[in-house]
DNA sequence: AATGAATGAGACTTCATTCAT
DNA sequence: TATGAATGAAGTCTCATTCAT
C-alpha cells in the first residue's frame, strides 16, 4: 500500500519543484510567490503546503538540485577506466555544465549562481553547497594525485590547492556563460592551455 | 544651491550607500527593508527618498560599486611599468579580491555575489556587469597580448580566449573563499601551476 | 468552483461597496482610507484586495453605482404607457433623486458630486458618465419628441437641445439639496414652470 | 510701510493660488501636492507657508475664488438699468460661465466643481458655497419679483421658488459642458423656452 | 485528502509641514 | 525673511500561510 503512495509523493514534489524551478530561473528566489508556484504546478494551495512546510523548503529542495548536478559529474568520468588528466577532467566539467544548461525543464545553472549568494544567509543552502563543492572537490584531489602518480602534475603542490584551482574554473564559466554569454568549454580550456605554456 | 549641497548630497549618498551595503552583506538584497536602511543610516524615511527614488536604485547603486570593485584593480597593476605576466596578474586580481573583502564597511564581495544572481533578472543590473566584465577581460586581454609579444604565452591561441581563463579564474576563488573559507591567492595559483607542469 | 462561489463573490463584493460607499459618502473618495474601508467591510485586507485590485477600482465601483441611479429613472417612466409631458418627467427626475438620496445605505447623490468631479481626471469615471448621460438625455429626447408631436412642445427646437435643458435641471436640483437643503421637487417646478408662464 | 508690503503680500498670495489653481484643474484638490504648488509658484515652501498656514487654506482660497465667480454676474447685469426678464438673466448667466470657463489661467468652472464635493465634507467651503449660492438665488428672486411686478411672471408662485429653479439651471449646464461638451448658452435656453409653449 | 478564500503582518513609498541655517 | 532638506505618520498593497468546508 505505501509504495503507490510513496511513488505518488514523489511524483507531486517533482512536481511541485519543477514548477518552481520554472518560477525561480526567470524570477529569482526572491521575486517568486507562491501564488506563482501554484499556479505553475496546477495544485492547489494546500496541496502545496502539503508537501513542502513552506517556500523556504522548496527553495531549499531547488538549490539541493542545481547544487547536485555536480554529482552527476564524476559519475560519467570515472566510469571509464582511462587515466583522467587534470584538464580533461576540467573540459569535462565545463562541457558537463552547458549540457545541463541545455537541459529541457530550464538552465538549472541559473538556479545555482542563485544558490550561491543565498547560502551566504541561509545557513542550510549554505551547508548543501559546502557538502557538495567538498565532494567534488575531493574528486578533483583524486584526479590531481592521479596526474601526480604520473607525473603529469606537479608533485611537490599540495593536491588539494590543484582541487581548489581546478574547481575553481568552473564558475567562473559558469558566470561568463550566464552575463557575457560568449563562452564555450574548447576555447575556454584552450585559453587556459596557453597561459600554462611558459 | 549653497556650495554645501553638492558635497552634502554626496555625503549623504555615501552614506546611505553604506548604511544599505551593510544591510545587504548581512541579508541580501531581498531580506533587507527599507525600515532597516533607514534606521542604519540614522535618516528618516523622507530622507532616504529624497536621495533615491526607489528601494531598486539603491540595490542598483550598491550591485554597481561591488561591481566597481574590479576597476581598482588594474589601475594599480598598470601604474608599475614592469611587464607583467598572466599569472601575475591574476594573483593580483586574488590578493585584490582578499583585500577588498577584509576592508572596513563590510565584505563587498558578498554583494558582488549577489550582484550576480540579480543581474539575471534585472537588466539595469546586467548591464552593469556586462561593462563591469567586459572591461575587465579587456585589461586581462592586453596582458595576454603582452605575453605573446614576450614569447611567454602561446601566440597561437586567441589572447580572448585566454582573458576569459584568466578573468574566470576569479569568481571561483572568491565562490571558495565565501563559501568553503579555506583558499587563499598564494596556494590557489600555486595548484594552478602545479596544472602546467608537464 | 462550488455553485456558491458565484453569489459569494457577488455577495462580498457588495459588501466591499456598501462599506466603501458609507465611507466616501461620509469622507469622500480621498479621504477614505483602504484602512477604513477594510474596517468597515468586515473583511481583511488581503479578502478585500482579492475583489478589487486597487482603490481606484473600488472608486471606480461607487462612482459607477452612483451614476448608474439614473438607469432606474425611466424604467419606471417608461413602465406606464401614458402619455408623459417633459415637465412630468422631470418632476419624476426630481422625485427620484430624493428618493435615492434617503435610501438606507447612505444618500448616493453626494457620490454622485464626487463623480462628477472625479470624472475630470478621472478618464474612466468620465467614460461612464458620459455613457450615462448620453442615454439619459436620450429618453429625455423621446419624451421630448412626443411632446412635440403632441403639440405640447414647439416643434421647431431641436429636441437634442430640449433634453439638454430637461436633464440640466437635475443636477442643480441636486446640488441644492446638498448644498442648500431647501429645495423640493414640487416647488422647484412649480416654480419653473412660473418662469414659463408668459 | 505697510502699504508696499501690503500689495507685496496680496501679489505674493496672487501668486501662489494661481499656481495651484492651475494645478487643481488639473488634477483635482486631493492629487494636487504642495510640492506641486510650490513648484509651479516659483516660491520656496517655507515661503509658501509664510502666506498659508496648511494645504487646506490654499484649497478654500482657490474654492473660494471659483465660488465667488458668481458674485460678478450680477454686478454686470444690474448695471443696466433695463428691464431683465428671468430667462434674459439666465442666459447672461449661462454666457457668463462659458465666459469664466475661457478665461486665461484656467476654467475655472473645474474648480467649482471640486468645490461642491469638498464642501459636503469641509465645513469652511460649505459656508462659502451657502453663502455664494443664496447671494446669487437673492439676485435672481429680484428678478423674479420684477417679472412678477411686470406681469411677465404668474405672481402666484413663491419668488424664492423661482429663484431656486432659475439658479439650478446653471450647474446643469456648467456639468453639461464639462462632461458631454455639447452645450451652448443659446441653444441651451432655446431648448428651456420650447418647454413652455403649450 | 483537497480546496482556495481568507488572513494580517509588514513591505514600500508619499507628502504636508517644520526649522536650522 | 527666505530656503529647502529633513521629518515621520500614514497610506496602499502584497503574499506566505491557514483552515473551514
Amino acid at each position: 500500500m505505501p509504495k503507490v503512495t510513496e511513488e505518488h509523493r514523489a511524483a507531486r514534489r517533482a512536481q511541485i519543484v519543477a514548477a518552481a524551478r520554472r518560477c525561480v530561473i526567470e524570477q529569482g528566489f526572491h521575486k517568486t510567490t507562491m501564488a506563482e508556484v501554484i499556479r505553475e504546478s496546477g495544485l492547489s494551495a494546500g496541496a502545496v503546503y502539503g508537501y513542502f512546510k513552506s517556500k523556504e523548503q522548496i527553495v531549499e529542495a531547488i538549490a539541493e538540485e542545481a547544487l547536485s548536478t555536480v554529482d552527476e559529474l564524476f559519475g560519467k568520468l570515472l566510469a571509464s577506466e582511462e587515466p583522467l588528466s587534470p584538464l580533461a577532467a576540467l573540459e569535462a566539467a565545463l562541457n558537463h555544465v552547458v549540457s545541463i544548461a541545455e537541459r529541457p525543464g530550464g538552465d538549472v545553472t541559473r538556479v545555482a549562481i542563485q544558490a550561491w549568494s543565498e547560502a551566504l544567509r541561509n545557513p542550510a543552502i549554505m551547508t548543501i553547497a559546502q557538502g557538495k563543492y567538498a565532494q567534488v572537490r575531493g574528486r578533483f584531489e583524486d584526479v590531481a594525485r592521479r596526474g601526480q602518480a604520473d607525473g603529469t602534475v606537479d608533485p611537490s603542490v599540495d593536491p588539494r590547492h590543484i582541487a581548489q584551482a581546478l574547481f575553481g574554473i568552473v564558475p567562473g564559466f559558469l558566470l561568463q556563460r550566464l552575463i557575457m554569454g560568449d563562452v564555450a568549454p574548447g576555447t575556454y580550456t584552450a585559453g587556459l592551455r596557453a597561459l600554462l605554456r611558459s
